[in-house]
This record gives C-alpha cells, sequence and structure tokens, in this order.
DNA sequence: TTGGCGATTGATGTATACATAAAACCGGTC
DNA sequence: GACCGGTTTTATGTATACATCAATCGCCAA
C-alpha cells in the first residue's frame, strides 16, 4: 500500500515486517497458514536474512506461531483470545493507573494528559462526528493512553502493556473505526471519555483501586464495540485481523 | 557449565543463547555494557547469523536491550524495576486466576493441582528444612504456578504470563533460595503455601475477586524473600541477576 | 586548548552458498 | 488397497563474504 516513500528508507528487515504483516492483516495469508522463508523472500523481495528477522519479530508480536519442528504459521485465535487480550491489556492498564495514583503523579507531568483529555472533548463535543473526527480520535486515544501508562514510571509495566496491545485486536482503540457508522457509536465515545476523565481524577486524588477499577472497565468499552460491529456486520472490512479468528480455535 | 551433553544436541542458535546468557547472568558481562556480534562469536564459538538469531531471543526475555543505532546492550534494572516485575507477575497471576474462579474448573483440572499442592504440604512440614527441600520446593512451587496458570484456559493470558516470568527475578520462586538459610525461611513458606491452599480454595467457590486477591499477595511473599536476602547478606550469590541492578536505572 | 572536519576503523545490515534435517513422494510388497 | 522403506525434494540452520553506516580517532586551524 504505502510503498512509495517506505521502501526507500527503511531497513529491508524492517520492510520485510510490514508487508507480511500487512499480508497477514488482511488475509491473504490465513490463519493457520505455514509461511516458509522461500515464499516470504518471494513477498517481500528481500532476502532470507532480514526475512528471517521479520518472521521472528512478528512472532514476537504474536502474529505468527513459531512450528516445533522449525519455521512460522500464521496464528489462529479464537474469539474468546481477543476478549482475554482485550481483558489483559485492562488489567496491565489498570496496573499503571493504580501505580501512578499510589505514587503520585505531579502537576507537569498530568499537564499534557489534562491537555489531550481537553483536545478529545472538543471531538466528541460536536454532535454528529464526522469520518474525519473518528480517525483524529483513535490517535488522540492512542496519546492518551501512552501517556497515561508512562505516568506510573514502570519500565517494566510500560514494556508489556505495549507487549499485549501490538495484537492488532488488543490496542486501546481497535474498533474504533469499525462501529462509526452505528448510532451507538457516539454515546460509547462520550462513556469513554468520562472514563478517561475519571482515572485522572483518581490519580490526582491517589486514589488507587479506583483508577485500576476505571481502565479495567474502560476496556471493557472495546469489548462493546466489537459486539456491536459484529452484530450490525456494517464495515466489517474495518474490523483488524477478523480473518485470524477461526470457530475452532486449534492450537 | 553443562555443557558436556547439552553442546552435542542443540542447535548453534540456543546454545549460544544460553552461553550469553549465562554470562549476563553471572556478571561476566555487566549492565549496560554494549555486546557486540563478533565479541559474541568469540564467546560462544558459533558464527554470527545464529549469534544475532540469540541477541533478539535475549531482548526478548529482556536481560538485553537494542541499542537505537543497531546492536544490543546488557539491560540495567533499577531496584524499582524489580518491584514492579514481581508486582507485574502477580497481577497477571491474579487475573489467570481470577478467570479461572470466574469460569469454572472440573473436578479432573484441580485434581493434578491438588497433588501437588500435597506434595509441597510433605516438603513444608518438616521442621528444620533442609537444603534439598528447598530445592524441591522450588521445582514444585514452579510446577504448582505452571497449573494454576493453565486453569485459566487463556493462551493469550498464558503466554504473557511466560513473558514476564521470564526475567529472572520475577520467576515465581525467584528468591526463595536466597533466604533458605535464614530463620524466617520455614515460616515463609508455610505462608506461601497458605496462598496456595487458599487460591484453589477460591476458584473451586468460583469467587474471582478472592483468587486475584489472594495471588496478588502471594507475588508480594517475593519482596519479602527479597528484602530479607538483602538484608541478611547471607547467600548473595543465590540472588539471580544481582548485578543487573544499578543504583541509579539508566534507560 | 578547543572545536570542527576528514579518514579510518569497526560495527551492523544484507545476500548467498552450503549443510543438514524434515517431509513429501513413489515404488514395491504384503 | 494399505502400509512400509528408500529416495527426492524442500524446508530451515549455519557460515561467510560483501555493503553500508555510525563512531571514533587524529589532524588541522582558530
Amino acid at each position: 500500500m504505502n510503498d512509495k516513500a517506505a521502501d526507500r528508507s527503511m531497513s529491508q528487515t524492517v520492510r520485510a515486517q510490514l508487508a507480511l504483516r500487512d499480508m497477514v492483516l488482511s488475509g491473504q495469508l490465513r490463519a493457520g497458514e505455514r509461511i516458509s522463508e522461500l515464499q516470504a523472500v518471494d513477498i517481500t523481495g528481500v532476502s532470507r536474512t532480514p526475512v528471517r528477522m521479520a518472521l521472528v519479530r512478528l512472532e514476537d508480536e504474536g502474529l505468527l506461531q513459531a512450528i516445533p519442528s522449525g519455521g512460522f504459521m500464521v496464528k489462529a485465535f479464537s474469539e474468546r483470545d481477543i476478549l482475554d487480550s482485550i481483558e489483559l491489556r485492562g488489567t496491565m492498564e489498570g496496573l499503571a493507573a493504580r501505580l501512578a495514583a499510589e505514587r503520585g503523579a505531579s502537576v507537569r507531568q498530568l499537564e499534557p494528559l489534562k491537555q489531550c483529555l481537553g483536545d478529545i472533548d472538543d471531538l466528541v463535543r460536536q454532535d454528529p462526528i464526522s469520518v474525519d473526527a473518528f480517525s483524529a480520535y483513535v490517535a488522540l486515544n492512542a496519546r492518551f493512553h501512552a501517556l497515561l501508562n508512562e505516568l506510573c514510571g514502570s519500565a517494566p509495566v510500560m514494556r508489556q502493556i505495549d507487549r499485549v496491545a501490538a495484537l492488532p485486536f488488543a490496542s486501546p482503540s481497535a474498533f474504533v473505526m469499525a462501529q462509526s457508522g452505528l448510532p451507538e457509536a457516539h454515546q460509547i465515545l462520550l462513556i469513554a471519555q468520562d472514563h478517561h476523565r475519571a482515572v485522572i481524577d483518581a490519580i490526582e486524588n491517589r486514589e488507587g483501586a479506583r483508577a485500576e477499577a476505571v481502565m479495567r472497565e474502560h476496556a471493557r468499552l472495546a469489548v462493546r464495540n466489537l459486539r456491536l460491529a459484529l452484530r450490525s456486520r456494517t464495515h466489517l472490512d474495518l474490523l483488524p485481523a477478523l480473518t485470524l479468528v477461526t470457530q475452532a480455535a486449534d492450537k
């Protein structure tokens, strides 16, 4: 897709990683399918060494699964795997928020977070929210979560959060776009933003348990988004990595 | 150390990984120190390709840190990083336990866990606990935690738990051996075992919140173990990866 | 002495040839 | 027709040569 400027400046490894990831997420490589290195070479146009590196990285991300005898296959996810991954993210973001609250956050640290909060407010205030506004929300939401996670000041915690959120359906705003056309969409965004406000309030007041609970419930909005999008069956193409979901999870 | 049988059957990549990991954990490679691929080739005796693979894997484990311009260095941990990693494990084991409780565990699933519980009981019952018994406890404890985590039935959750527990000081029984000689040791083991009993009871009765809370507190015993071992300064050599801990965490 | 700039060194990134092991295939036999 | 053994194929594992980029060192000038 975006091969123009990218192909020139990036390393072969990254290029291969992006190309393969795209093919996995778009379903061109199906769940359970084996990806041989040679095949990946054909796809990406780079040699085996960076291809191999890219495959290892993608296994790390959670998109591929190592085959015991060697090589990789596209990982298959059950519907519950997705829900569990969301719950996992909520749990870890909850931990980060609790730590931030317990340890205290300075005004200086909270300032950019409140700024971001205000920016999102401006977005969700408009009554019919445009598609562009949904896109902008996704970006601002990602920023808000990143800033929030930083607040705990713990590198190990942040690292783990990043690792679960690397899964395409576990990221903070994974299913926002998919339900953007639905009537419930605006209301859900308002609720999500209220969670944002609540967690900052909790952190300011050093209410660890509350901060944690808010973030857990916040993540569960993603579950609601997913269910809505699946039921209405509109914009199913906007759902990330749907092709990776199999009926029977064959691990 | 165990180069005899190992060197023959394993792949070069695994061999390099083990050798480098040993050198990091034993402090022969110090925190913050860069490990060049050529240097690693000299150390391990294998060529650059498997060395490179091993370095990537070790970064994954969390022992190494990628340098933006390329290459790797030994990661430095602050004391709080260690405490946070333990809290992280507790939080995720808590999640697993809660899910197990909420979803219910069959008698068939609980049976091996209770068997393991009984085995540990037999160990901690003896009054002066021998050093061998401490070693046996470490093994049984690892098994108990593994079985417990399986109970949630969620591959993503189990995967993440394994990833945090891969850190040498975040594993379930990281600091058990280090405090084995102290007078408080026996008592702590009894408490830990009571946690084990409590979490199974909670899961059987579908008490999700209780199961979660127990596992969180259970992990904090590791913090106590660590503090005890540090204060008494006996068996400091049994503390894993102490050389990776720096006064000022320079990330 | 210090600051900047160019050459040299040494690092990683990449491609590819070779070694080896797994898997597929095919023929024969029971 | 199904199973078993050997052969062929195809996969990954490994080593190494080459390309490229960053960093360092040393020299020169201000």
